[in-house]
DNA sequence: TTGCTTATTAGTAATTATTGCTATTTACTT
DNA sequence: AAGTAAATAGCAATAATTACTAATAAGCAA
């Protein structure tokens, strides 16, 4: 397995203010509303400059991508993993802290797959709409 | 709580044969996929309604939609619960039989949310990728 | 069986989320 | 300070799905 010769990264004002803009809120946001909050600092900043810039600091480890069924992907700066609720009624989306379970092994055990992680995503009512 | 009016269902040959495409495979066909296997005893199905009619048949619980993050949904006849493993190098996705886990109260008292249901997808390579 | 009502259809246009393309700009190396 | 190419802005394109509308056809009633 060569390494792959990658070209070299760099920072740029835009890509800062992106992670800057992922970083300062403990929502989840979706591109469109990291390029809202970005637009602020950089006004002729693109969307495509924000999901370019998203995927890359995805890949760089930096930020995880929260790809949610049927909804735009969201991204977190929290890296530790753990899980997400999302309320079926009102679309409220939130960290599940406090909370793992190893079950790669039985999922190997059942497939014969090598697995390397999941995700699990609860689905209910948060406590206002109910 | 008022029971809402609906307005009677038809039985029609559309939805007859979508229903039909899906339960006769044990892969989990997106609706493009399925629209290319009902197309053959309907010549001018057209895909809004290959659409339309798995939305009313999840709606009446005769199939289940799997959303996959980044990907087409998916459906399935299979009702029982189960989860399942993508293969992140070819894209494979199949079930993860036999196993099941009873994990929502343990997200309800980290969260407050009532939750109904989850979904887990396991990430890996199946026995052909590695 | 015939006709009536309206749920459903086919076809097309629109929408949403995201990526591709390209000329221009700009971060970084020398 | 100048050169190189990575990154940008702006727009076009794609993919998946839904919305819209006139025409069709289930299923009920006479």
């Amino acid at each position: 397995m060569n390494a792959v010769i990658s070209p070299a990264k760099r920072n740029t004002k835009q890509k800062e203010s992106i992670f800057r803009a992922v970083t300062s809120v403990y929502t989840h946001p979706t591109a469109e509303e990291i390029y809202n909050m970005v637009v602020v600092d950089c006004p002729h900043v693109s969307l495509t400059t924000v999901y370019r810039n998203l995927n890359m600091l995805v890949e760089e480890g930096k930020l995880r991508r929260i790809a949610i069924p049927n909804d735009s992907d969201r991204f977190d700066a929290t890296l530790t993993p753990h899980y997400h609720v999302k309320c079926d009624k009102c679309g409220a989306f939130v960290d599940v802290d406090g909370y793992d379970t190893d079950i790669n092994g039985e999922c190997e055990r059942l497939t014969g797959y090598k697995v390397n992680y999941h995700d699990i995503i609860f689905h209910g009512e948060c406590g206002e709409c109910r």
